[in-house]
DNA sequence: CGAAACCTTGATAGGTATCAAGTACGGTGG
DNA sequence: CCACCGTACTTGATACCTATCAAGGTTTCG
């Protein structure tokens, strides 16, 4: 449930090919134990650069998604260019599952990100990995059901502290664990711009930057390098989030 | 994917059991030629009439529901009273799951509802079932996806066109199909208060009502008995969407 | 060091929420 | 059958939150 955004371990190697929109194709076994080895024809691993489209929406839905290590985010586009970002999503969780043929919305990248594609039929053929995608589907959905509240219902600091809750590492969707422990803060990367998080939480860039500074003047945040952020106080930021 | 809030035969049979919180269960075979036999230990048929609650928030998560007949919808609370409709599912949609041992949400029956249940672990049991499930989670995940752009991008005229063009049989999500014919109207029922539209749309019940008043004004819609309306040009509706 | 992208902050406008009556409708009971 | 009552809906006035427009500041990277 919870956003990793950081990988497992945090000494990527950089020596990858820079794939575009068609990525580097790994065939090879699966390093997934619950794959049986006849769909290993049909499974292939992939790794994505940072901020490059894994596939645009419309495009032929060949192949169901899963995150191995790194971030992807699934967006949709109005006709005018209004933009919503519509999942977030870490190691383990899946995507590319439709039921037309071609794919609702776009995924691209966060950050350096390895995944494995299996091909729709293949998983048609294995019950253990059916499981699997039905599996997080589940919670994803249930993940969906959190958003829609946050969509139709939330006001902007809440959804930016909602937001900010989501990421931090094992609190994501638990909530507030035990309450005001002492030196209760947590250090975080936004891998998201501006424009970005609002896309996410239904805002615009300058409303979630209103909220960010909101939070940092009452010493709640404190920036660090690059796209680091503490969070000073993790329950009370959950305060904000009108969850709880 | 279309809600059809319609029952598919009008004649409603309405001798059925008033069932306030537990449902009358119907303990038998399964008319679902997808289930195994031995499944039909675990699998219950149960009526709700309308407005009766199917489950709550947090209760035990048993049993996966698919509708046979009639409407239901997902709603979360926040503490404060805030709610958000987070679904709307018609016949053949299936809800109730969850990766946690509790609902994430609260179901209710709209209208007069036939429901099958099935037992949690015996779904586990039965690849078939599986599969339905599966698929229907699909088809749901991805309108939650096109929700999460209406309760983030929309603005309030467009989110209760939206809605309405959701209702009409057949144009669900599919769009307007042959654009400009001759005499493009519908007549849907809108099983819904005011209230319950906001909650779903992520507005209040008085934005609703100056939106429909707006459509009516404009000569898209003409009100009926009870809750029915007529759509004069949905071709010219779905114009007021911005999704086309 | 310089340019570009990103972020912050301010001023203003606009859309929707909120508060407040008033109206229409359906159901109930006389 | 009609009057009454409660619920739901409509409409208006106003306030507030967030979007929009605009400028300036900061960070990062070449």
């Amino acid at each position: 449930m919870s956003l990793d955004f950081r990988p497992a371990h945090d000494h990527v190697d950089n020596d990858r090919v820079p794939p575009k929109h068609d990525a580097r194709w790994t065939l090879g076994f699966s390093r997934d134990g619950a794959v049986a080895s006849p769909l290993d024809r049909a499974t292939r691993h992939l790794e994505f650069e940072q901020r490059s489209t894994i596939f645009d929406e419309g495009d032929d839905a060949r192949y169901v998604y899963v995150i191995l290590e790194g971030a992807v985010m699934l967006s949709k586009l109005l006709p005018d260019g209004r933009r919503q970002i519509i999942e977030l999503l870490g190691p383990g969780d899946v995507f590319g599952v439709t039921t037309t043929p071609a794919h609702d919305c776009c995924a691209e990248a966060l950050r350096p990100t390895r995944i494995v594609a299996y091909d729709h039929h293949a998983v048609d053929g294995s019950a253990s990995l059916q499981k699997l995608i039905t599996e997080r589907m589940k919670a994803q959905l249930c993940a969906m059901h959190d958003h829609a509240v946050l969509l139709g219902r939330k006001s902007a600091i809440e959804r930016v502290a909602t937001f900010l809750m989501r990421i931090v590492p094992g609190r994501g969707g638990a909530g507030c664990l035990g309450r005001t422990e002492r030196n209760d803060q947590a250090n975080i990367r936004v891998p998201l711009t501006r424009q970005e998080i609002a896309d996410y939480l239904g805002l615009t860039l300058e409303t979630v930057s209103r909220a960010f500074s909101h939070l940092k003047r009452d010493g709640l945040l404190v920036y660090g390098r690059h796209d680091e952020v503490t969070i000073c106080n993790v329950c009370r930021l959950c305060q904000y989030t009108g969850s709880h």
